[in-house]
RNA sequence: CGGGACGUAGCUCAGCCUGGUAGAGCACUUGGUUUGGGACCAAGACGUCGCAGGUUCAAAUCCUGUCGUCCCGACCA
């Protein structure tokens, strides 16, 4: 490609609109342009860039057996009924209505779609595994798009689900993807770990997300130094609070004291109550929608006064996502007492003559001695004894870990980093089969739901967690497998005819014919614009040809990152091939 | 959805507080000089100051509303 002849807008200033260092990036390095919030053009330069990604993908998922398949971007409502999505993912569902006003969905994800497919194809054990896979524009609804391409309203996503007539072939299929997805990333030069993923309502232990570590990330994920134990914070689990509740006998029993103004942990630990957080109980209520009768019922959720809830694991434990925040004037109706008065204590809770369920954080099991909310403003309780005072329904793991907390698996100490998101497998089982009646007759005859497994890959935030990882203060480093060109031919001077021209345009063309990707900036530009803009875009090689080193029968191969070395002309064809080869190792 | 900041030339921004002829740098056009790490000189072109109301003799500037962008938060009492 001659760089007069395609467009590359570089921009020597940062747009305001970029916070993090890759969107800067993108934007200088003439990659992307935004059309509004959330939605972005590919420029050439971005769209080589994407191709060869999605080249990466391609290659792996074929050589692990999928097959690739284009599924439509328009769905029709009815299928994410039947699923039920068309209620739990409401939110991030994007619509349109047709003119005879019928609702269509803009596919985020496409497992009502590619199931249905199944259902219509699928009928013999004899036709599995099978493994269909696209790589398509999917549209969600953000809250807030954000960073770029790293949140969008549209991104490009590989998708791929997994048909298996059993439990044991799923997991095969899981774990042919997970190798692929390792593969996959590695290829794409990014440096990058699995972590166990939170399964959410569906359960299972068969969840991994690949995380790119980098502090802009907006994932947090809990690891063991010993590479034993890595999780999304939304599943990690750990030895518990580092300090232990109090489970000291006291044989007090619980006793209301004056607590004016004080409605939040960090009150109650000041003077003059001074009771450490860890010996608080933290008293949140929710408003959860059982599946089973649609009712909406308050819960009460008790954690450590130093603890978070986890609501990935709350969620969980009581199976389903549909849930919300009691508000202040629901709570006073319960409870009769604002938020910053709460508390389960089994009394207080009695004298409102309703049955509560009461879920508790194991942390607290056992505490004595613990303070809480009275359910009444301007009054808590102390000498709680758990085991005696509240009456829990169900205990569970609720709270988020914190970084030094003890690994269940060596009992180091565990770290916890910002991490990108780039990939997903996750076993589903047999959940959107049983809907959408994608069943098969096994060996015996005898009719079984396909056992499903889906595996996500956003393209264009990969593409984004490259930039973020990949770079310096010039700009861009593009691993060779995924530039938009391999090698930078860079002339001094552009006459025609000239030795520097006509130097540049033999190794261009050798280049070209030996299957290298090359870009030659023919620009008449200062030379110090066409090493800066070279630099910026990230090309992994550059070569300059310049009457100074030409005169000695020289020209200059530099790596991206490298340092500069002089090559005799005749051999500079070769001497790229192996600094390529060098740097694709 | 809540909070905050910002909307002035293609880009980065000043001007606004204290109302009175629309500014700079970069980019762009033309000419000249330059030519190994984002050149210099000269001349030019480029704006309904986000939009809509209001106040005023007069609004980029003050007030109200609205739209957009970015940031933080959106249970953690």
């Amino acid at each position: 490609m001659r760089w007069s002849k395609t467009f590359i807008p570089t921009l020597k200033e940062t747009p305001a609109e970029a916070e993090i260092l890759s969107h800067k990036l993108l934007l200088r390095a003439g990659i992307v342009r935004k059309l509004t919030g959330g939605l972005y053009t590919f420029l050439p330069i971005g769209l080589r860039v994407l191709k060869r990604i999605e080249g990466v993908i391609r290659e792996e998922m074929n050589a692990a057996g999928g097959l690739e398949v284009l599924m439509p971007a328009l769905h029709p409502p009815e299928i994410w009924q039947q699923s039920g999505r068309y209620e739990t993912a409401r939110d991030v569902l994007y619509k349109a209505r047709d003119r005879a006003n019928k609702e269509w969905v803009l596919s985020p994800t496409a497992e009502e779609v590619v199931t249905t497919l199944a259902a219509g194809e699928i009928s013999s054990y004899r036709q599995m595994p099978l493994n269909f896979y696209q790589i398509s524009v999917k549209f969600r609804d953000e809250i807030r798009p954000r960073f770029g391409l790293m949140r969008a309203k549209e991104f490009i996503m590989k998708d791929a689900y997994s048909f298996d007539g059993s439990d044991e072939g799923a997991m095969a299929s899981y774990q042919r993807m997970f190798n692929a997805y390792q593969r996959i990333f590695n290829r794409c030069g990014l440096k990058n770990f699995p972590v166990e993923a939170d399964t959410g309502v569906i359960g299972g232990s068969h969840s991994h997300e690949f995380m790119v570590p980098a502090e802009t990330g907006e994932n947090d994920v809990v690891y063991c130094e010993s590479g034993k134990y890595a999780a999304n914070i939304e599943k990690a689990t750990s030895a518990g609070p580092v300090n232990p509740t109090p489970i000291t006998e006291t044989a007090l029993a619980p006793e209301k004291f004056p607590t004016p103004g004080a409605v939040t942990i960090a009150n109650l630990v000041a003077a003059p109550y001074n009771v450490p957080a860890c010996q608080q109980i933290k008293t949140l209520v929710f408003m959860v929608k059982s599946a089973a009768t649609d009712q909406t019922q308050p819960v009460i959720v008790l954690v450590r006064g130093d603890d978070e809830l986890n609501e990935a694991k709350f969620a969980g434990l009581i199976g389903t996502t549909i849930f919300r925040p009691a508000t202040a004037e629901e709570i006073f109706s319960f409870l009769g007492a604002h938020p910053g008065s709460l508390g389960a204590v089994a009394s207080t809770l009695a004298a409102e003559g309703k049955k509560w369920t009461v879920l508790a954080d194991e942390a607290l099991r056992g505490g004595k001695g613990m303070v809480t909310g009275a359910n009444a403003d301007g009054f808590h309780i102390r000498h709680i004894d758990i085991p005696r005072d509240i009456a829990v329904s169900q205990w569970g793991d609720l709270r988020t870990v914190k970084a030094g907390e003890l690994c269940l698996a060596t009992g180091k100490p565990l770290k916890i980093q910002r991490a990108i998101e780039v990939g997903h497998v996750f076993k589903l089982g047999t959940k959107y089969s049983e809907k959408l009646n994608a069943r098969f007759l096994d060996a015996e005859g005898k009719s079984k739901p396909c056992v499903m497994g889906c595996y996500g890959i956003g393209v264009t935030r990969t593409l984004q967690a490259i930039i973020e990882q990949c770079n310096d203060k010039d700009g861009i480093i593009w691993p060779v497998a995924v530039a938009p060109y391999v090698v930078c031919l860079t002339p001094l001077s552009i006459a025609p005819g000239s030795a520097v021209m006509e130097t540049a345009e033999k190794i261009y063309k050798e280049l070209t014919e030996a299957g290298i990707e090359v870009i030659i900036d023919d620009r008449d530009e200062r030379p110090g614009v066409k090493f800066k803009d070279a630099d910026l875009i990230g090309f992994p090689i550059r070569v300059g040809i310049g009457e100074k080193s030409l005169s000695k029968g020289e020209v200059e191969l530099k790596p991206r990152g490298g340092t500069l070395q002089l090559v005799k002309t005749e051999d500079a064809v070769g001497q790229i091939l192996a600094a390529i080869k060098a740097k694709s190792a």
